[in-house]
DNA sequence: GCCGTTTTCGGCCCGACTGTTTTCAGTCG
């Protein structure tokens, strides 16, 4: 599917639009990248029945550049454009500091085209003559680059959340402040995130400030401001630091959360209304008349409060005004996590340290799914191990009160579709999860096939990471996913969110598509050590951003009307 | 280039911070 290279393409526009300083079309280019982006169905299909332009901020335009790449595999404008400008100011623009204007007035005046030519100009103090440069923005230019090097986009949510977790704690035990909140696409719960943006309502903003920008990881400070302070830490990533006052915090925080798309709905039902909306309140005239909740805020503009997961303007807007939001499946919802590994194959616990572990966190049940025999690397167990496993987790839930261990198997499906052990083993199983590890690269008729036979086993159960991506590493095997997911349905096989960081798979578009064909999800944290198991939370994370509620997550159930469901 | 419960034309979210300026443009989120 063609989807994240027609985004990037339309990307790339707009900011070439911008370099020529052209107005308004850059926005409109960058919005239509973005709904491409985040869409799950191949924009071929959806133009095959001609519903493009019935995607908002899609027009004609843009759905004629989409056929346009669909047909030839490139897009006429974008080409002339690179002919036009140097693709290389692309870079130049996104040096920390540096913008459309900057880059436009650095090629036509000075013909510097590249981040080499910049790095170098900065070096040899050429930058700083020139009109609009001085030595501040030089050094600037130097550090953004270097910071460029260091960090490759985005980083996982797995990695930013505790990051952000940490700066809080830091910041509380050093200061005393009223109201601290991760705020950004980290409360979002975006499965990669590119920045930390943390919110605080505090007595005295300037100490804050101080002990923000002098936290153990901050490599440099960008911008230090009366209410906002923003820092590189030490692998590259930008923090930022609000101060607001209490009597704002609900404004602000739902300002700094995001996304910039439902922001701008919200903003213009506001003015709609005659409101104004900032990070300070919500505003008619002079007057403030909400701003100290979300709650407030949202329910002044006549709509039900909004959870931060959805809030990605795909329709969460709409649904609110009608009081049709989904009561979405909440982390203590959980009552325990359908896959895990034990030493019996990679993972390091021993199955009961295991369950007592999962019992600690307040679980009723574990899904043991250790992996099985073609997959050697991972020590998979075969027929005769696996019947020893299950005696053992029989024997082991004998001595334990109150909790129960499924005993399962994660089972590779093989490259026609077939199981890796006996169905005569499978059948004694509690639960068997399926998943491949193999042959990823097979056409999209043949993956789906694939899969599909796998799904028709009728011991199959649960389908493990779905797609199959690593986030930042590896693309979705090509695959007719909707045709998984109605089949799923109807086999009553679940599909998993797979919890890891780097897998988080099915996303949250991919669970609410899931959702809609009739499938139910299965929320499983593929832990490998006890510290995964708290992986659930990336997973809940995904299920919330996929609109899912607990009725539609196996984990929310008890053991036994799991059981009786995937029987 | 997109959109429409005032509009098929004329708008397009809004404020903080910086650097280099003598009052602000550019950038960012």
């Amino acid at each position: 599917m063609k989807n994240q290279e027609i985004a990037r393409i339309f990307y790339q526009i707009a900011d070439f639009l911008d370099i020529q300083g052209v107005a308004f079309r850059p926005n409109a280019y960058r919005r239509g990248a973005r709904i491409i982006e985040e869409l799950q169905e191949d924009v071929a299909k959806i133009k095959q029945r001609g519903e493009l332009t019935g995607i908002q901020g899609i027009g004609k335009n843009l759905a004629n550049k989409i056929g346009e790449y669909l047909k030839t595999g490139e897009i006429g404008l974008h080409n002339r454009l690179k002919r036009e400008v140097p693709p290389g100011l692309l870079d130049i623009i996104s040096v920390p500091g540096l913008g459309p204007k900057t880059a436009g007035y650095l090629y036509k005046e000075k013909g510097i085209s590249s981040l080499e030519e910049l790095e170098k100009a900065a070096k040899e103090r050429r930058l700083r003559q020139m009109k609009g440069f001085g030595q501040k923005t030089e050094e600037n230019v130097l550090k953004g680059i270097e910071m460029l090097k260091r960090m490759k986009g985005r980083i996982l949510l797995g990695e930013a959340l505790p990051i952000a977790q940490e700066i809080i704690e830091e910041i509380e035990s050093k200061c005393k402040v009223e109201r601290i909140c991760v705020a950004g696409s980290v409360r979002r719960m975006k499965e990669a995130i590119g920045d930390i943006d943390i919110l605080v309502v505090s007595e005295d903003p300037g100490k804050t400030m101080d002990v923000f920008s002098s936290i153990s990881g901050v490599q440099d400070v960008i911008v230090k401001g009366r209410t906002k302070t923003s820092v590189y830490l030490k692998d590259g990533l930008q923090a930022d630091l609000r101060v607001v006052d209490l009597d704002s915090y609900g404004a602000a925080l739902q300002y700094f959360t995001g996304s910039k798309d439902h922001n701008i709905h919200l903003r213009k039902i506001a003015q709609k209304m005659g409101y104004k909306v900032n990070e300070y309140g919500l505003f008619e005239g002079e007057r403030k008349i909400a701003g100290e909740t979300e709650k407030e805020l949202y329910e002044t503009l006549e709509m039900t409060y909004i959870e931060p997961e959805l809030r990605e303007d795909n329709g969460e807007i709409e649904a609110s005004q009608k009081g049709k939001l989904p009561n979405l499946v909440r982390l203590e919802d959980i009552k325990g996590d359908l896959h895990v590994h034990t030493n019996w194959s990679d993972g390091t616990e021993s199955i009961e340290d295991l369950a007592k572990i999962a019992q600690g966190m307040g679980y009723e049940y574990i899904a043991v799914a250790d992996h099985s025999k073609s997959l050697k690397v991972a020590g998979g167990l075969d027929e005769d191990e696996l019947m020893l496993q299950v005696k053992e987790i029989r024997k082991i839930n004998k001595r334990i009160k109150g909790f129960k261990i499924l005993a399962g198997i994660e089972v590779d499906i093989l490259g026609n579709g077939e199981l890796d052990l006996d169905d005569s083993a499978l059948k004694e199983m509690d639960v068997v999860v399926g998943a491949i590890h193999s042959k990823f690269s097979m056409s999209e008729k043949e993956m789906t096939e694939r899969v599909l036979e796998a799904i028709r086993n009728e011991n199959l159960d649960i389908l493990a990471h779905p797609t199959g991506r690593l986030i930042g590493r590896r693309n979705p095997y090509e695959a007719d996913i909707d045709k998984i997911m109605r089949e799923s349905a109807d086999t009553k096989t679940a599909l998993e969110i797979n919890c890891f960081p780097d897998r988080l798979d099915l996303n949250g578009p991919n669970a609410k598509r899931a959702k809609q064909m009739g499938a139910k999800i299965s929320l499983g944290t593929d832990t490998h050590a006890a510290s995964n198991l708290y992986f659930m939370k990336f997973g809940v994370g995904m299920a919330r951003r996929g609109w899912l509620e607990s009725k539609d997550v196996l984990n929310t159930w008890s053991a036994k009307e799991i059981l009786d469901y995937l029987k």
